[in-house]
DNA sequence: GCGTTGTTGTGCAAATTGGCACAAACAAGA
DNA sequence: TCTTGTTTGTGCCAATTTGCACAACAACGC
C-alpha cells in the first residue's frame, strides 16, 4: 500500500465514493455492491472495485461492501477521520457564504479563520467568525500551524494571498479565484472558478 | 474538425487557455508562445501546441500564437462569443454570491432568472433580479428558451430540481450541491462541491 | 450437502493520453 | 541574401488509464 504508488486519478475519486457512501449510509444501507455505487456515482462498477483493491480488500463475494466499515476506511486513507482548520482570505459575497456554511465541519474541516484587507469588514462577523487583518495572517497562521487555505478573493488579489498562505506554512489551496496560481511543489492547488465548468458545457451545446 | 472526435480532456482545457490569453491581453501582450503559456498555466508547452492544433492553425513559427485571434477563436470554438441566459435554483448565501458576481457577464454568462422554494424568500431582491416562485420555473424557463441552470439548493433537494431543469429543457447543469445528479444522457452536469477538491488535498498533507 | 445466484479482485488487452524531438517556417539583423 | 535564433505542428513512442472477463468465494434455499 505504497502511497506514492497510487495515481492521482485514483485518489481523485475516492471522495466521490466516500459522499456516496455516507448517503448510502444515511439511508440505512448495511452493505452495498459495486454494480449498485456504480449506478448512484455515474464510475464503472470495475473502476470501482479496481480502485478500491488498491487499498485493501473491503469487499465480501456475493455481499459487497459493508458501508460503515468502509467509509472509515476512505476516511482514513484521506486523512479526513480527523477535523482540519482551514483558513479563509477575502470576506465578500463569497467568503461570507463560506464561512456560514454548514457543510464543511461534518466532512472533515472547520474555517478557523477568516482574513481580508479591508479595514471596513476587519472587525466585523462572519459566520462565527470576526475578520480578522491581513497584516497579522501570517503570525496568526503560523502559530495556529493551519495547513490549508481557501482564497476568495478578486483575481487581481489572489497570487499575492497565495504568496503570504505558503510563506505561513500553508501546503493545501483552494483557490475560487479565476486566475492560475504559482506555488513551490510541496504546496497543492484546486480551483473552483465556476465559469471554467460553464465553458466546458457550452462547448457541446 | 469533426466536433465528436475532439477529446474531452482536451475541450476541459480550453477554458483555462481562454482565460489566460485573457490576462495576457490585458496586459497588453499580441503574441504569446506556448512556452510562455505553459509558465503561466502549468500545462506542458507541447500539449498546449497539440491542443491548440486540433482546432487549426494559429501559431506563427518563430513568433507564437497571437494572443487576441486566438481567444476570439477559442471563444467560438466554446460557444462563449454569445451571452448565455442562465437559470439560477436557490437562493441562500450561495444563490445570493452568485446572483451579485460580477464576474459572469464578461466571460459568456448572465444569471437571468432565480427561483427559490421558500415563500420567504420569493418576490425578494437577489443581485438584480426578483426571485420567483419555483413551481413557475418550467414554464418561464421553457418560454426564455435557458439551455443552462445552475443549482445552489441543499442536497436533499438538488434531484428533484435536475428533474425540473430537465423537464424545462435546460441542457447543461452546473451543481453546488454535495450530491450526484442522475439526468438523461443529453444533458451534462459538472460539480462545484467545495470539499471534493479538499479532500483530494488531504490525502497527500 | 449441493446447486444457484451474486459479487469481488485481478490478469490481460485495448484505448486513451502525454511527451519527445525534429523538420519546416518565420523573423531579424548583418 | 544569408545566417542565426525562435517557435510551431506532428509523427512516433511511452505511460497511463480503462474495460473485459473469469476464477474464487460467499450466502441461501432446498
Amino acid at each position: 500500500m505504497d502511497k506514492s504508488k497510487i495515481p492521482h486519478v485514483v485518489v481523485s475519486r475516492l471522495p466521490i465514493y466516500l459522499r456516496a457512501l455516507e448517503h448510502a449510509q444515511q439511508e440505512g444501507l448495511t452493505c452495498i455492491s459495486s454494480q449498485e455505487l456504480s449506478e448512484r456515482l455515474g464510475v464503472s462498477a470495475a473502476q470501482i472495485r479496481k480502485d478500491l483493491s488498491m487499498f485493501g480488500e473491503y469487499g465480501k463475494q456475493g455481499r459487497g461492501y459493508p458501508v460503515a466499515a468502509l467509509a472509515d476506511a476512505l476516511r482514513r486513507h484521506l486523512q479526513v477521520d480527523k477535523v482540519w482548520d482551514v483558513v479563509l482570505v477575502g470576506v465578500g459575497d463569497l467568503g461570507h457564504a463560506l464561512a456560514r456554511y454548514k457543510g464543511f465541519t461534518h466532512r472533515g474541516f472547520r474555517i478557523a479563520m477568516a482574513f481580508d484587507r479591508d479595514p471596513e469588514k476587519i472587525g466585523t462577523q462572519a459566520g462565527d467568525l470576526i475578520v480578522e487583518d491581513i497584516r497579522t495572517l501570517a503570525r496568526r497562521v503560523q502559530e495556529a500551524g493551519i495547513k490549508i487555505g481557501m482564497i476568495a478573493t478578486p483575481a487581481a488579489a489572489a497570487q499575492e494571498v497565495a504568496n503570504m498562505l505558503v510563506f505561513a506554512g500553508v501546503k493545501a489551496i483552494l483557490n475560487y479565484a479565476p486566475i492560475h496560481l504559482t506555488v513551490p511543489d510541496d504546496v497543492r492547488v484546486e480551483y473552483l472558478d465556476p465559469v471554467i465548468p460553464l465553458q466546458r458545457m457550452t462547448y457541446y451545446l
